[in-house]
DNA sequence: ACCGGCATGCTAATAAATTAGCACGCATGG
DNA sequence: CCATGCGTGCTAATTTATTAGCATGCCGGT
């Protein structure tokens, strides 16, 4: 069965969940050897079944295993937690964020990136308008 | 006792973690009224004194009650947030999160945020050279 | 001074999450 | 053809999280 209502995940579900994302998809045994403070692979495959009964992750057959991946675009749900993210830390404020982020002591951003961003900005500013 | 070596919060704890972080502070009670999908009132408490053992929260009385308040500043938490959510879903590059938000089908951002953004960024790169 | 309301701390029950172990199936190579 | 290795699904046990209820203490009003 499946149900999605409520993205209520347990602490190793959205771990588990993290590492997919980041990896765009992954087997069960790369999962598990990316989990901190791994549990046995056994527990890891019932979480990853668990994921698949939610709705958060559909899988393939490959090569005799599965490779598990997020049913919902990355893209989609980065941009929700990314507002979470804001919301609960920022005011809701993308610039008080990137503020922050800038003031952080070790190096953050190379020139170029920050180049593509300004250059991303103006063309929001423009097209806003 | 206190431990704070592994920041493993429960689901609980974590929306309780985020209301705080969302006002700064709060008091057992305004923490009830905002958490979603509500049990009871002794529960909230009893969470919140989890959270204050595990070091995650402090409280003063005020008025005869605990108002609770963050152990860690907001700024840092929050960045390190934003730090995670950009590894896990955009590859560690903040152009590319802003990028995401910016596409976002409803309105984001005023003309004067995007304004303020842009000479924040400009500023970023006459200081970083 | 007494009562009612509200807030706390504690304790114990229930529900959920997390874990491990086992049995079966498929492919590979001796 | 049979044994071995690897992957799966399932089931059941343990640990952790979540919850409610109760006893106590403080404050303000009658």
């Amino acid at each position: 069965m499946a149900r999605q209502p409520i993205p209520t995940l347990s602490r190793r579900e959205r771990q588990i969940m993290d590492i997919v994302y980041a990896r765009g998809e992954a087997s069960a045994a790369v999962v598990h050897e990316q989990l901190p403070d791994p549990p046995s692979y056994s527990a890891v495959r019932a979480l990853l079944a668990i994921l698949v009964d939610k709705g958060h992750l559909k899988y393939r057959a490959e090569q005799g295993r599965y490779i598990y991946s997020p049913t919902r675009r990355r893209s989609q749900v980065g941009r929700s937690a990314l507002r979470r993210v804001l919301d609960t830390f920022f005011e809701g404020s993308l610039e008080k964020a990137v503020a922050a982020l800038l003031q952080g002591s070790d190096a953050n951003l190379s020139p170029e990136e920050l180049a593509r961003l300004g250059q991303l900005i103006e063309q929001a500013r423009h097209e806003g308008r």
